[in-house]
DNA sequence: AAATACCCCAACCGCCATGTC
DNA sequence: CGACATGGCGGTTGGGGTATT
């Protein structure tokens, strides 16, 4: 026996709502609020409709200072970050993009976002693949879902790795090492360096002048769509951020996987405390992320991140797809 | 001009979490 | 502590609009 209805479906209007029953929401919210009950509000407010479709009508579409429209690149950078970091959760991802609902995220990325970003990924570990990738560096650009087959199987290819700090000696740049968080490590030779561009993207830098844009940049400005504007302050950081994300281990340098922190702006932080809750932290200054932009405290991201770093991404392949055995070669 | 395919997005569905009794 | 009610969320659907054939 399932679970009792929330309202009598065979009473209640379905489909979409007409200006007048709109006009009778949003006068009745105004006047007396949501009372907590969205249940109760229908009859209360004369509408024949679900509590819970109202409750979606009002957040979707009525409450004041919706935003509706095209997303600028800031908006696509955020929510791609987001998205990288706790998947869809699209409640938390809205949380941070003032004005927007998260069915209007969910949406927008499931109908152009994700599109757009396949149009212009840089890397076959990237895109679908239909054959074996050779000659790239190991700079796949998101992180990698735990239950997926290939990192529940870990091939032999793989090495094992007990944390992103003792894999090293990973010369064979289509091999990529394997948090146990689920980030992606790569293993860059120490014949590479690190900069970032005057487009803000991250890039690797061989001695022998083999160039490689090793991240995807959504928007090249280091805009911010902070309203008091305390971002500004952040770009710098940001910027030295970038050089703690990677550290020297047994003569090789090694990066947390990052492709996204060529982006600054508030969503920045986040990503670093992401990236510091997997153990970067002692790196960096006291206090220098102190103020989380997100209403979430630290202690509620370690939380969603620990629950959910390893169950995000793979957003181009379908788990039980057959291309996705060679995300990791 | 008609038929078909494709895209977008508002709305629904059902599961899970949380609160209350 | 368990049952129930409700809220919240993510996945999915279906209808309308647009593009293509």
């Amino acid at each position: 026996m399932g679970r009792a209805p929330c309202c009598d479906k065979a009473s209640v209007k379905k489909g979409p709502w007409s200006p007048e029953e709109d006009a009778q929401l949003k006068e009745y919210i105004e006047k007396h609020g949501t009372g907590g009950n969205w249940i109760a509000l229908p009859p209360k407010a004369g509408l024949r409709r679900c509590g819970k479709s109202c409750r979606l009508r009002w957040l979707n579409y009525l409450r004041p200072n919706i935003k509706h429209g095209e997303f600028s690149q800031d908006e696509d950078r955020i929510i791609c970050s987001l998205f990288a970091n706790i998947g869809s959760r699209w409640s938390i991802i809205a949380a941070q993009l003032p004005g927007r609902t998260d069915n209007d995220i969910k949406n927008y990325w499931n109908t152009k976002l994700k599109k757009k970003l396949i149009g212009m990924a840089p890397f076959p570990s990237f895109q679908k693949r239909t054959h074996r990738a050779t000659n790239y560096p190991s700079v796949s650009l998101f992180q990698t879902s735990k239950s997926s087959s290939a990192y529940s199987s870990p091939s032999p290819a793989l090495p094992s790795t007990s944390s992103a700090y003792n894999c090293s000696n990973y010369n064979d740049l289509n091999t990529p090492a394997r948090s146990l968080t689920g980030y992606e490590i790569m293993s860059i030779p120490s014949s590479l360096s690190i900069s970032t561009s005057a487009s803000n993207s991250t890039v690797l830098q061989a001695q022998d002048g083999f160039v490689k844009d090793s991240l995807l940049v959504f928007g090249a400005e280091a805009s911010c769509s902070s309203s008091d504007g305390s971002c500004n302050n952040l770009i710098s950081q940001s910027k030295e951020l970038e050089c703690h994300e990677f550290r020297v281990s047994n003569g090789e340098l090694m990066g947390l996987q990052s492709s996204l922190y060529s982006g600054i702006d508030q969503n920045q932080k986040f990503l670093s405390n992401v990236v510091g809750v997997n153990g970067f932290t002692d790196e960096k200054p006291n206090g220098v992320y102190g103020e989380t932009p997100l209403d979430y405290s630290l202690e509620e991201i370690k939380q969603l991140i620990s629950t959910n770093i390893c169950n995000n991404l793979n957003f181009f392949v379908d788990e039980n797809k057959e291309e996705e055995k060679f995300l990791y070669y």
